[in-house]
DNA sequence: CGTAGCATCTGTAGTTACTACAGACTCAAG
DNA sequence: CTTGAGTCTGTAGTAACTACAGATGCTACG
């Protein structure tokens, strides 16, 4: 029999993080601070089941797409509200994706200005090198 | 006399600091790492000079377009070199250039999925939390 | 029965680029 | 003489992990 299959809800860490995909390590840091609740078990070893795999993949999945671990916190809440919590929760990734806009934006202009500077090192013919005068400039 | 003015190149950290925009601890922070050289001092003070001012400014334009602290590092030798170091400037650039690029994609397929669960919520007529739902899948 | 190897445990320190103090000291003006 | 601004050193905090060190437990093999 296959180690996960024999253990669908006694899962030991190894296991756990097989199935999400997260680090060991994540998961104990996870733990720690209050993301993943404090596991059931055997002697000193965790023991994970079903639930817990779901948790941590929504989890893992918000990281994904770039929320804090504070606005984790705040959706794993809601998510266990329900679906009155929708509004809220549409709040909060409408603001999360403003600040995604943002940093896109700010991406880009340096995509502007560092292309512009590699062309002009790539065109030559210029006494000093264009991306150290690029840099120099404020 | 405005004291900006009167000390042209003995100027105290807080001048250092208007003159470039750089917080005066992130000042002291950049000395204690090397990237900007322990300053003359009188007394216990720091006293800058225009020199001074050159390479914190190249180092916060550097910063601004993405690149890291060691990098910079690397520009700023490469800058001391002069023209010759040209092309390794444009080694630097240009694989940074495709990092700044990773970036956007990642940040525009996050933007994707945000912008389309957050649609589907305002759509309505769902059971379930498009956003939650969204989450849940790995 | 002994031991080798794997999984797990706890706890601490490192990463990046700053930022935010705490607590002392110097100096000039009122 | 005191007050305020400016500066000093040194340490700790931030975000989200990652990387150990050193101990312990469990199973299998000879």
């Amino acid at each position: 029999m296959n180690r996960d299959a024999m253990s669908r809800d006694d899962m030991p860490i190894g296991n756990f993080s097989r199935r999400t995909g997260c680090a060991i390590e994540t998961i104990r840091f996870y733990e720690k601070i209050g993301i993943l609740p404090k596991p059931r078990r055997r002697g000193r070893y965790r023991l994970y089941d079903e639930a817990d795999v779901g948790r941590l993949v929504f989890v893992r999945r918000a990281r994904e797409l770039g929320f804090t671990l504070d606005e984790v916190r705040a959706l794993l809440l809601l998510a266990g509200a329900g679906a009155q919590a929708c509004g809220e929760v549409r709040d909060l990734a409408t603001a999360h994706l403003q600040d995604v806009r943002r940093r896109v934006a700010d991406l880009r202009a340096m995509e502007r200005v560092l292309t512009e500077a590699v062309q002009r090192c790539d065109a030559g013919g210029e006494a000093a090198c264009p991306l150290i005068e690029t840099l120099s400039a404020a």
